[in-house]
DNA sequence: TTGACGTAGCGAAGACTTTCGCTATATCGT
DNA sequence: ACGATATAGCGAAAGTCTTCGCTACGTCAA
């Protein structure tokens, strides 16, 4: 009588994730010592986190070097935007436009960022007519 | 050793607050039936997951009238930006711009939306000035 | 070579989530 | 009032996630 296994990266899994994509191959002890910075864990537990994710294929392991190293399965963006998809399925009904639209007004996004969505919104907008 | 319980309402808790949303305060009935309809679960284990979204303050229930009614605890507005932030934090660092630029290009929107994006725009871009 | 030290792996503990059987209690028609 | 039916509640089971102790293995300097 289980939840099913979530398809989405856990909290922990995640920020190993980010130190990879931040830091690219990596050892256990360097993951390690970057996790550290932003939680309280015992290297034992970041290596077995580390094996986990392996079995879930979120990274990859170069066992030909010593020590070895890992590397993220898939890229930050492509992480990022499934995470993204399935917020907007579970908690928007499937309505893009209606998390933006909470995003934009929720927290405030610098002149710069505002200007680029601009952008966007004017080649999107193109592509309709 | 836990990890720290979930401050975010679980898939299962979240459909069943989606119900409640859309159909306001219900018997626990009315609510496991909206449920089969996306997912196949037991009459006692809709009023146990009602039972513990109670203890978790996600929903009250009023116990004067029979059967009883169960009525979600916050709106749908206020968790879906809880959630958006807690994704933010944990995917974007922080940047609420790069989510919505990712959400605006890897998802089509009506062009409805996106007028009403645009209009949204403007007025942030109004407010900076 | 050998001891010291760092790396890798295993398994079990313990919290959390979701499941449901079973029991108790309330409601309602006859 | 009584039996049938529906509602409410409890606790145990089983899977997930995160934890870490302990063991095994590799590397390197003396």
């Amino acid at each position: 009588m289980p939840r099913t296994a979530s398809t989405q990266p856990t909290e922990v899994e995640l920020q190993i994730l980010r130190i990879l994509w931040e830091h690219g191959a990596s050892t256990a002890r360097e993951i390690h010592n970057h996790l550290t910075e932003i939680r309280d864990t015992n290297y034992s537990t970041t290596v077995k986190m580390l094996s986990v994710m392996l079995d879930k294929k979120l990274v990859t392991r170069d066992e030909t070097v010593r020590p070895q190293l890992f590397q993220p399965a898939a890229t930050r963006d492509r992480t990022q935007r499934k995470m993204l998809k399935d917020l907007v399925q579970k908690a928007y009904d499937g309505s893009v436009g209606s998390l933006v639209m909470q995003a934009l007004s929720s927290q405030k996004s610098s002149p710069v960022e505002l200007a680029e969505i601009r952008r966007l919104l004017n080649e999107l907008e193109e592509g309709t007519k």
